[in-house]
DNA sequence: AGCTAACGGTACCAAAGAATACGCTTAATG
DNA sequence: CATTAAGCGTATTCTTTGGTACCGTTAGCT
């Protein structure tokens, strides 16, 4: 063979590989993924382009893996509480609460951003975002009101439809104005507040009692 | 002078402009900002590179230009019918069906997309398209919440915020999936539905009757 | 009709950056 | 400790593209 594929590992290239990571996700959460420059990226984490090639292929196969190293660590985080020892209401503030700081993180809000700028490039990628992020959501929450029902009248409404409202209906356009720098993140006590008055709304909007 | 400023305009240049700019918005609806290329424009709409330096000064000033016009174009569509001779739950049905069908056209989308790339770039402009789209919805919606007031429980309710939660809700994850790519655009008739059974909702939610 | 300035189109320039080559260095493995 | 492949880093190539210049052509005004 005249190409050496490069295929053996060591420590040292696994760590390497780790920096790269790290510091491509800060570059194109921070420029886009055309406005990034490898340079920039190799500046950062160190190594070289040799290795990067080597690891990642070319940009595109470097930004498939950041963004999937995202997926993998950001939207995994709305774990299970004490949920289902909570009423009804304290459980879905839980949620909510949880759901929206995460959302709302800084880091979250740009993920978002770049993700989406790619998607005509990268549509796959969209998709899977969208699988792993609000999908995922949506069902963690069905699965709850699942649990719940049969205590309220709710019980042969469509637990699908209602997940979605609720996801909807928490994150409000907090989401939104946060996307377009409308507004600066809110204070958590202020997560904590809208999340119970919009759990409420959508209580009696279902048709539960939330008193 | 040696450098002639070129600021007569003649109608010629005028049509020329036009047309610039409209494949200019679809250039850059495609391939968003960094990856549009000016060549693909001008080979698109005709004329040439002088003629586009001198009516939009450079790509940034292009790019300004369309979203301008697509704010402007899109968002003023959601005019008022005669919402205030229908029932409550009617004239709720018919404003979130207008918005909701123009959220969801494919351009709108894709503006939608490509602004919010270029928020990192371009933030003034993040926060125009939210003033001129979201807000500007919110307010109506909040305008017409309040002519409302005074018929039914909810007169005294924060009407921002419950406008604010019926756009939401109207929206549903449809938005979200549509500009991640996850399901083609609904028909109009299951619009309808959907704006018709979240409005329900959000009367009970907000403690009107909807029956 | 004719004059003038805008328009058209091609060629050109410069910068940026993705991708590759290559020789040296270092560390992982036996 | 020796060997060997992986990692480092620089230089280089090649392509893309934003921006400018030039000049022939055309349209618009008087």
């Amino acid at each position: 063979m005249t190409a050496p594929t490069r295929t053996r590992r060591s420590p040292r290239g696994d760590a390497r590989a780790r920096a790269m990571l790290e510091a491509a996700t800060d570059v194109f959460i921070e420029r886009g993924y055309a406005a990034a420059s490898l340079d920039e990226i190799i500046e950062r984490s160190g190594g070289s382009r040799r290795t990067l090639y080597d690891r990642f292929s070319n940009k595109q196969g470097l930004f498939v893996a950041v963004v999937e190293a995202v997926i993998d660590d950001v939207f995994a985080r709305l774990d299970d509480h004490e949920l289902d020892e909570l009423p009804l209401e304290e459980g879905l503030v839980a949620i909510g609460t949880s759901f929206l700081s995460t959302l709302l993180k800084p880091q979250t809000v740009a993920t978002f951003r770049t993700v989406i700028a790619e998607i005509p490039q990268f549509p796959e990628l969209g998709r899977a975002f969208y699988a792993a992020g609000p999908e995922a959501t949506f069902g963690r929450v069905e699965d709850f009101l699942r649990r719940r029902a049969g205590s309220g009248a709710s019980e042969r409404a469509d637990l699908r439809l209602a997940a979605r409202q609720f996801i909807e209906m928490i994150k409000g356009d907090l989401h939104l104005r946060a996307v377009f720098c409308v507004a600066p993140p809110p204070e958590p006590a202020e997560i904590e507040r809208h999340v119970r008055t919009a759990t409420r709304t959508f209580l009696r909007g279902i048709g539960e009692r939330s008193g």
